[in-house]
DNA sequence: CAGTAGGGATAGGGTTCA
DNA sequence: TTGAACCCTATCCCTACT
């Protein structure tokens, strides 16, 4: 099994796109929000999985920061 | 999170078993050599993060060095 | 089989200190 | 100042479960 040759960062407009779709679709609907923005998600062969750990981080506490509603 | 007291260097027969490692597993399969040569990286509480960052320092160019394929 | 949740592993930049 | 050892954490993978 392939592993993927390096990270790629995910772009603002990646970022934008999943916290747009939590608030359209719900948190958890990955594969309905990787569909709506394929265009975008597209570009760096992004997969449900992989929106699900980016909202996981976008959404979570960083040490010693204080806890912001995030969606 | 607590820091190590101090900073263990690699020994020859650490190293050695790394490269052993990285022949057998392949490169990135850290936590698999980890496993098969616990008892050597037992010894010094050596992580799949330490042996990623071994690696990393056994492979790369020094400054003024010619480029040598290392495994 | 497709999808999700959560734990775990890896990659690569950063930091420390001798 | 360089470099070996160590840290930080975003990204990626594995597996159980539905």
């Amino acid at each position: 099994k392939m592993r993927r040759a390096k990270r790629i960062p995910f772009t603002e407009v990646e970022k934008e796109c999943l916290l747009k779709g939590v608030k359209k679709f719900g948190v958890g609907s990955w594969a309905k929000i990787l569909d709506h923005y394929r265009d975008v998600f597209q570009v760096n062969d992004r997969s449900n999985v992989n929106l699900k750990d980016l909202y996981r981080n976008l959404t979570k506490v960083k040490a010693g920061e204080e806890w912001v509603p995030r969606i």
